[in-house]
RNA sequence: CUGCCUGUAGCUCAGUUGGAUAGAGCGGCGGCCUUCUAAGCCGCGGGUCGGGGGUUCGAAUCCCUCCAGGCAGGCCA
């Protein structure tokens, strides 16, 4: 609410970690070990974000650099790693295995040299060489745990914004029929990605795009008029959910065009109409468009996921954006009327000139059609220009509901609004399908100079979802054994092919209430229900995330309804678990919690190799997520909340708090497990898996 | 035909800019609930990292080549 807009998620993070009182104290006086060897760089000094561990990592290769250059007078960036295993160290440099070669040295030799004359900062305890000639660092565990228990995972949040504002486009589904799960893994990278840029301290826009205008709609609202021969009072008279009945038409449509062809001109009149928007064809589009996005946000806002602004074509039309853009494009040169050929009437881009399509068999991409349509490129560029503010207009706004979310209009008299669009950098978050598509658009932005904007459009790809073998059979897409061969069925809301979100989360609700109830069978029916929902809700996205963008999701119900092992509900289970010590910590009148002036009190003896090794790994989360959103593999925010809670799984083992008598070893495990918990609260919010009581 | 992606354990997948003994989950087998909740932990078994060349002290990772699968190359999106 804060912010005004409609993104809306319970701020798991923020509620449960400590605010950090001492920041202004810590940033005027550092700590000692720090100080003398701080960068001279002011900006990273002052960030002093929550990139503890890669700071410090940056500062131990400013003075390894240096003693290379001292002892053996070359330029060297020593890489600096985590060894496997903790027994080996804490960090370490591969340098001298990289110098071996000019300087004609065993690396051993190099390094054991190095190891003499290197003078690191206190929190280093000790430095070996180890395997081929590794230089491995050994540091105060008390103090770096210390450290992180006084530091905010991911900075200071009044340290200002770090970018201008970044526009995030995802979802954008086809407002003609229920949300399936190919559209979840969007959105859940979008969203995630969203969670992940703020977090970071940059500003940024959700843009959910909504194709009103296009073939697809026109499909259901042949099927709607000429198919079932409503007007629009019957269809909105419809029950819900309105999403599966468009479901349904929109595959019986495909046929009916199919029996036949002549039905096609339907189509292309209810195409027009759309875009001109005019008549009762218009009408019905608008009704049709508006009731299954009003589905679609609530599928969405099942699993916690919020936009900003619904930007509609009809108004990238309606105000003539396209016109505008048209324009331009024609000035430039970019486009131009092909007089003959299979092109001949359509205004056409070239691609020949780009080396990205070198190859293509047809160098040439339609813009505006023979008969004056628009294709969906070229609203896409100007949506594109718009978004980088170059287009030289806005939309209208008015508000879509009252949870501040604003959609986009033709007309003025929506009241004042936020400012929209005008973004630094845009990523859109398609699947891999549209690669070309996005390319254009980027060549579009480059052949009418606007280069850096052309940079800083990234299409955010990731490959589709698919249905296994398995799941593809057991709903009835493949039936006998023909198909023996075929790996995996592609997904298709033409043919109806497909497994609703809205089935889906259903599906796994059920399995977690069952699961629950079967724990807890005296919990009453509210809190079932909320449970299950968190664990569902943990479940599907943790599942989307894990994936590597760059790997076809063969969907499948059995993985999809899994709980145990890499799965969400795991997770959440570290989670009870690391609450339950607390809440048995203060029932027997104990303290829960330790601070870091007495952390950095203890003995080293105290910290066992594997309930350091949690420490180490929960001081890498910042770093890591940071590289997930600069690379846009989210995956690597799953993998890091999961090898963390394993950890923290495998520690609760073996070393209970509870009932250890020694108050000191005690508090380091203390300590261990609120860094811990200070971290994977920190991930789980961006993945936007809830933290249940109790499971 | 051209471009992009993928090929790692029975299955599903990780594997950071080339580095330490190639890891995890599921499944299989065997242990662990009088315990800070067993949605968990521990152990065992399981690998020509698609094939072949090359670069390198060192290759799952980089280069070349071949094979297999997926996607894209519409006046659909």
């Amino acid at each position: 609410m804060g912010s005004g807009l409609s993104y809306q998620v319970p701020d798991i993070a923020t509620a449960d970690i400590p605010e950090n009182a001492s920041r202004e104290a810590e940033i005027g006086a550092p700590r000692p070990g720090f100080g003398p060897l701080a960068p001279a760089s002011d900006s990273l000094y002052t960030r002093r974000i929550m990139l503890e561990l890669s700071l410090l990592k940056a500062e131990l290769a400013a003075v390894l650099k240096r003693q290379i250059h001292d002892t053996f007078a070359v330029e060297h960036e020593p890489v600096i790693q985590v060894p496997p295993r903790r027994e080996l160290g804490d960090l370490a440099f591969p340098a001298a295995l990289h110098l071996a070669k000019t300087l004609r040295r065993k690396p051993r030799d190099i390094a054991t040299e190095l190891a003499e004359a290197v003078r690191f900062p206190g929190i280093v305890l000790r430095v070996s060489v180890e395997g081929a000639g590794y230089l491995n660092l050994f540091l105060d565990r008390g103090r770096v745990t210390a450290d992180l228990l006084e530091t905010e995972v991911f900075g200071d949040p009044a340290g200002g914004e770090r970018s201008e504002k970044i526009i995030v486009e995802h979802t954008n589904i086809n407002p003609n029929k229920a949300a399936h799960i190919g559209h979840l893994r969007n959105a859940v990278l979008g969203d995630v990605l969203v969670r992940a840029l703020r977090r970071l301290g940059h500003p940024v826009e959700i843009q959910n795009y909504i194709d009103d205008t296009g073939v697809q709609l026109a499909d259901v609202v042949v099927a709607f008029t000429d198919l079932r021969g409503l007007d629009a009072a019957a269809v909105a008279a419809l029950p819900e959910p309105f999403d599966y009945t468009c479901w349904d038409l929109y595959s019986e449509v495909g046929r009916w065009y199919e029996e036949d062809p002549e039905r096609q001109a339907l189509r292309r009149q209810t195409l027009h109409e759309l875009e001109a928007d005019e008549g009762p064809r218009a009408e019905m589009g608008r009704l049709v468009a508006r009731r299954v996005v009003h589905r679609h946000l609530t599928t969405m806002r099942r699993l916690g996921i919020g936009y900003d602004v619904l930007t509609r074509e009809s108004d990238i039309l309606g105000l003539d954006f396209f016109t505008r853009a048209f324009e331009k494009l024609k000035a430039s040169g970019a486009i131009h009327l092909e007089e003959s050929g299979k092109n001949q009437g359509c205004w056409v881009m070239p691609l020949s000139q780009s080396a990205e399509f070198a190859g293509l068999e047809d160098p040439d991409k339609v813009i505006v059609r023979s008969d004056g349509t628009v294709t969906y490129v070229g609203k896409d560029i100007a949506y594109q220009l718009w978004k980088f503010g170059l287009l030289g207009r806005d939309f209208h706004y008015r508000k879509w509901g009252d949870e501040g979310l604003w959609e986009t209009a033709s007309e003025e008299g929506g009241g004042t609004h936020p400012a929209f669009g005008g973004g630094a950098k845009v990523i859109n978050v398609i699947d891999a399908r549209q690669s070309y598509l996005q390319k254009i658009v980027r060549v579009g932005l480059e052949s009418l100079g606007h280069t850096e904007e052309a940079e800083r459009s990234i299409h955010f790809a990731y490959e589709m979802v698919s249905l296994s073998k398995a799941a593809a059979r057991q709903l009835g897409y493949l039936t006998g054994d023909g198909d023996g061969e075929q790996k995996s069925l592609e997904m298709s809301g033409r043919k109806g092919i497909g497994v609703k979100a809205d089935d889906l989360l259903d599906q796994i609700e059920d399995k977690c209430r069952d699961n629950v109830s079967e724990r807890y069978p005296d919990l009453d029916a509210e809190s079932l229900d909320d449970l299950a929902r968190q664990l569902a809700t943990a479940a599907l996205r943790f599942f989307m995330v894990k994936a590597t963008t760059t790997r076809v999701i063969a969907f499948d119900f059995q993985d999809a309804l899994s709980f145990e092992g890499e799965t969400g509900p795991y997770l959440q289970y570290s989670m009870v678990r690391e609450r339950n010590i607390r809440r048995k910590l203060e029932a027997a009148g104990m303290e829960t919690e330790v601070d870091a002036e007495t952390v950095r009190g203890l003995d080293a003896e105290l910290w066992a190799d594997d309930l350091w090794d949690l420490v180490l790994t929960a001081a890498q989360t910042a770093e890591t997520v940071e590289k997930a959103a600069g690379s846009l593999e989210l995956s690597m925010i799953a993998r890091q909340a999961l090898e963390l809670a394993g950890k923290f799984h495998g520690v609760y083992h073996r070393h209970r708090i509870l009932d250890e008598a020694d108050p000191d070893l005690r508090r380091a495990r203390m300590a261990a497990v609120q860094v811990f918990r200070k971290s994977s609260l920190a991930l789980l919010d961006l993945l936007g898996v809830p933290v249940p009581e109790k499971m």
